[in-house]
RNA sequence: AGAGGAGUGGCAGAGUGGUCGAAUGCGGCGGUCUUGAAAACCGUUGUACCGCGAGGUACCGGGGGUUCGAAUCCCUCCUCCUCUGCCA
């Protein structure tokens, strides 16, 4: 979440940047934050004081106690009442302001960058780059839902049957290719340097709120009732949590993990006839890089990991184009997103393989992450993550791309991963 | 899952109702000494919030309670260890 001192300076600022996203009645809300912040200081004062009296005269009562001066110490226990008092209903208008402020900051996003460019929705996203040629596909070729029931690879109707729609079942050559994705992308990132994790993936609610997937993103996870766990909606919340409540050695800067999890979205009120095949689904496979960096060096980070993603893009043969997301169609805790779509060849359509972002200190405010600058002091890290990549829109990709009439031929890089160098 | 034990500063470890934000040791940082290093010695060494400042407040696993006063007593949750059970 945005830090309070920092709406304080930079007030114009962010009301100006809320509106960047669309993000309504910015300034009376951020009105109601420095309102709710100044009742909060000026009742801890009063709070403050009133303990600090009280400590007084208990420690005089100890000591009166320990002369065995018993009569003058029940004189002054006498005069604690009022400010015991005073402590409690101070301290209760103090919690109250505190989780009131705290909700409010909760429910306002990040402010976007200078460079994300003004829009009011994903029509306005701005194309920044685009790489590859689009294939030309012979007659008759066949939209991915159409290739998996051809070549037998990916059932739909056994998860129908196993859970629900939207829980695919990868059978044959289709699971070794995913696999081999996934090896493929776990071992590019951790030549790039990424350390390799597994986390859970299961969380608990701080982690949801760390990340900022709480209270945002309720209803879209699944929940376990039982434990009070989230399924993870991506790893990034399990691994960024990793350093939630940390204090960071700066000789321990960059910090760059790659993980590899199942991630589960329940797509409450976006599923319909349009969304077809592997385009989207409520269990899918990814591989996500995450990055702590000093606040100095995000954005060159930034950049590097979309060139990483570029690179993973670029040596599976995938036609893709970058875009800068526009104001209104940034994520709730995002200062700057660039997706990365690749073009899926039967479909006509582009689809989103990977969102790279920098949070700047959005997350790390949540988390509690810092690190101590020279003059001992400390501030908050940036944090930054993305998808490198998401399995199922790669795979319809290739899938669909990569048809030929005698069948799918295999990406060269994936093959002495395969085993394979076509699927017919 | 059942029984028992335990959770204190970067680590180890004292502290069972009153000047305890917390002894001591190790580690870290600064210094003296030294050609340099080690040793020794001296000093320093948590986080957040409020305050222009002096200073104040809170934090001894989390939350709640008792009390004038809680690291210390009570309740509850979490985690770890040992034994028993179960299981990949």
């Amino acid at each position: 979440m945005l830090q309070v001192t920092y709406i304080r300076e930079n007030k114009d600022q962010v009301i100006a940047g809320l509106g960047k996203r669309k993000f309504a009645n910015a300034e009376d809300v951020i009105n109601e934050v420095l309102e709710l912040d100044d009742l909060r200081k000026s009742t801890q004062q009063k709070h403050d004081e009133a303990q600090s009296e009280s400590n007084a005269l208990s420690k005089e009562i100890g000591t009166l106690m320990k002369a065995g001066k018993k009569d003058e110490a029940e004189e002054i226990k006498q005069k604690t009442a009022d400010l015991k008092v005073q402590v409690k209903d101070h301290g209760e208008r103090l919690t109250q302001y505190e989780s009131d402020l705290k909700a409010l900051l909760y429910k306002i996003p990040n402010v976007p960058n200078n460079d994300v460019p003004e829009g009011a929705g994903e029509n306005d996203n701005v194309t920044v780059e685009q790489h590859g040629d689009v294939p030309e596909l012979f007659e008759g070729a066949l939209p991915h839902w159409e290739l998996i029931k051809k070549y037998d690879i990916i059932d739909f109707e056994l998860g129908n049957k196993i859970t629900g729609a939207g829980f695919p079942v990868y059978r044959g050559k289709g699971a070794r290719l995913q696999r081999s994705l996934v090896n493929y992308f776990l071992d590019k990132a951790v030549e790039a340097g990424y350390m390799e994790v597994q986390p859970p993936i299961l969380i608990n609610e701080e982690s949801g709120y760390g990340t900022g997937q709480l209270p945002d993103k309720d209803g879209q996870m699944y929940f376990v009732r039982e434990e009070n766990f989230y399924l993870i909606p991506t790893a990034e919340v399990p691994i960024t949590n990793m350093y939630r409540d940390v204090i960071v050695n700066s000789d321990d800067l960059p910090i760059k993990h790659v993980g590899f999890t199942p991630c589960f979205r329940r797509e409450a009120g976006s599923w319909g006839a349009h969304v077809r095949g592997l385009n989207r689904l409520h269990q899918f496979d990814k591989v996500e890089i995450v990055e702590i960096h000093h606040p100095d060096d995000s954005y060159a980070a930034l950049e590097r990991m979309c060139n990483h993603v570029k690179g993973l893009l670029e040596s599976l043969n995938l036609p893709y184009r970058v875009l800068n997301l526009c104001g209104a169609d940034l994520s709730f805790t995002s200062a700057q997103t660039f997706d990365m779509e690749v073009f899926s060849a039967a479909q006509q359509k582009w689809l989103e393989v990977s969102s790279v972002s920098n949070f700047e200190t959005y997350q790390a405010n949540r988390l509690k992450l810092r690190c101590k600058g020279k003059d001992n002091k400390s501030f908050f890290l940036h944090t930054l993550n993305g998808s490198a990549l998401a399995l199922p829109r790669i795979l319809a990709a290739i899938l669909e791309n990569n048809q030929t009439e005698d069948g799918i031929k295999i990406p060269e890089v994936l093959v002495p991963y395969t085993g394979f160098d076509s699927i017919n």
